[in-house]
DNA sequence: GCCGTTTGTCAAAGCGCTTTGGATGGCAGG
DNA sequence: CCTGCCATCCAAAGCGCTTTGACAAACGGC
């Protein structure tokens, strides 16, 4: 059933059709009415192609999502940050066409996007320091909304995201502050921009604390679960091992909490652990207690917020909209006073 | 840059370019050379909508991801799924569209997508036992694989699945041979037709072995961090509580172990546990030894399979097929003997 | 040198919708 | 009774592509 069938079963033409579907004023109330009716009864709906061919208006969004070059991951963050975006959608009636693609393969990507107009607006996700597609979006005329920020980048853009700075400088003083003076970070992949920013901010923590900055106690690679354990176990068996770590997630804080418990010590006794937590509903830090002390931010908040703010500036082109999102502070389980260097705190297995 | 513009550009008819561009033989080599090199000039591309509206064709494969309806949760096994599915997609030219919808809202969604000819097929998540989109899809004609299986459908339909039944059924079998006696099943929401084949397999291993039904060992739910690590803790607190575990994800299996610790028991000594493994590219079982006895099925060959099926039944219709994807029984660090019923073991904090 | 067949090209219709620019008729005001 | 003005409705063009049917030009066979 398409809009010319169900004029001519009106006796109506499809102008009058469309306008009174779409509602535009200039028809009558009555025939308007008619024509609901009829569409209810045949189940009609517009198809989609059709009308943003005549509307040049395509209602997709496009996500990007970016697969790690040298893994092949999908970062699960994905999937609560598109469950919020698609909250801000469906009430608007945009859909969103998703595309895994690796890291060089982004650009071309774009390009065809803006060509064949396949989409209204894009959302960046996971950008790194004066990340290109920034420039790219801007000369292609492409609204976007980046998740996360770029640094180095002069022209202004928009963006949801994180005081990831702070966040973690907060973390390293809370940490230096309950008497630790061996922090270790185990950070996400440092290509990333906000990896660089939490290394920052911890760098800085540490520093306004008078405690000197230790590269061998540094990791940053994709955040797994593995990695997180490979990172905790390989520090852990260090001369001078630390009594404390950052994390960037929730799931390589489980993977440091394994090496812990292997290397047969306590989390929050032994060793303190913080991590910036993403609230993914299936790693749920704790319930009542939290398991990790941890700066939460919800992905799934930033994923509706950045929708929100890509359809605005779709709808009115020029409003560009810069949204930092607070973290809470979060005290768990896992974290305590220095109360001793644990002596010789061996290897697993 | 329009396909009429490039035409007048080389003082060539629309129809011409149009063949040349897309490799049909009645076009002299020459000419397609020289419009191959200007579209190529002129980075044209063809805008997909016009495209599919003149073809019919749209080139989209639609995803639907249940979000479920008590905790607006999205599992993130649909991330690895989609990676995979995408590899398939990529080189045939096939795009994806994803909609994120509650249970109740699925078949409205899937009228919709038949209605409006917004995707040429379309992939079936998580299925449920009898499901009523199965009926529903092929009423509308519209293409379609399932991940996973409905039980109780007779009409054939195209499906990729792995054996559930007999996997749970092989867990169980397992640990009893291991003298484990008091095996508990800490399985997904039951109201998924994998959770009841697995439950299925899960009671016929213990009947085998002679072990009676004890349902207060059996749990179902989302499969959580938090879930696994609750109904863990609930059971490790029974007078008679259970020597071993089955689970249905790794990602709960993190959950029961962080019970199992935090009980004071050890893993693969005091508790054993198998869990079934979609091997998640962020939750990896584990490297060179697997942390959990596992019986393992990539979800993402499972996607990438899942696609190519269901793009060959778009180009051939009625071409049904289904998969029976095996999987592999891996012996990890979570089994053991039972050596001794532990001896009232306290609940942690 | 004529005819049938390729070969290469094109004009125009059509996909299903929106939107522009009228048309039509009824009605109030003069 | 005429004019002007709403209130409704419509025919047709256009969005950018594919595809049908037709047509010149070139070519080989007799």
């Amino acid at each position: 059933m398409n809009l010319r069938e169900l004029a001519k079963h009106l006796g109506l033409s499809q102008t009058t059709v469309s306008r009174a579907l779409n509602g535009y004023p200039e028809v009558a109330e009555e025939t308007r009415l008619r024509v609901l009716a009829a569409a209810e009864r045949h189940n009609y709906r517009p198809n989609t192609r059709a009308k943003s061919l005549a509307t040049g208006r395509s209602m997709t969004i496009a996500h990007v999502i970016p697969i790690s070059d040298r893994h092949e991951m999908v970062n699960p963050v994905f999937a609560d940050f598109i469950a919020g975006a698609s909250e801000a959608y469906l009430p608007r009636g945009y859909d969103i066409s998703l595309t895994v693609v690796s890291d060089s393969g982004q650009e071309q990507l774009y390009r065809d996007i803006a060509a064949r107009r396949s989409a209204d607006g894009v959302i960046v996700h996971a950008p790194k320091s004066r990340d290109p597609r920034i420039a790219l979006l801007s000369e292609l005329k492409l609204p976007f909304v980046v998740h996360g920020r770029s640094s180095e980048i002069d022209a202004p853009y928009s963006w949801v995201d994180v005081d990831n700075k702070r966040s973690f400088r907060r973390a390293a003083e809370f940490l230096a502050d309950l008497g630790h003076r061996r922090i270790a970070l185990i950070n996400g992949l440092e290509t990333m921009d906000f990896a660089v920013r939490r290394r920052a901010g911890f760098t800085e923590g540490l520093k306004a604390r008078g405690i000197g900055i230790d590269p061998a106690l540094m990791r940053s690679d994709e955040m797994t679960e593995g990695y997180g354990f490979e990172a905790a176990r390989e520090l852990l068996a260090l001369k001078d091992p630390p009594t404390a770590f950052v994390t960037a997630s929730t799931i390589s804080a489980f993977g440091i909490r394994r090496a812990v418990e292997g290397a047969g010590l306590r989390m929050g006794r032994d060793i303190s652990l913080i991590t910036h937590d993403d609230d993914l509903s299936y790693f749920r830090n704790g319930g009542e207690t939290a398991i990790f002390t941890a700066l939460r931010s919800s992905v799934r908040e930033a994923g509706r917020i950045a929708a929100a703010t890509l359809i605005e500036l779709i709808e009115t082109p020029g409003k560009l909209s810069q949204t930092m999102l607070n973290t809470d502070f979060i005290v768990g389980e896992s974290t305590g006073p220095r109360i001793r260097v644990p002596e010789q705190a061996g290897q697993p297995g």
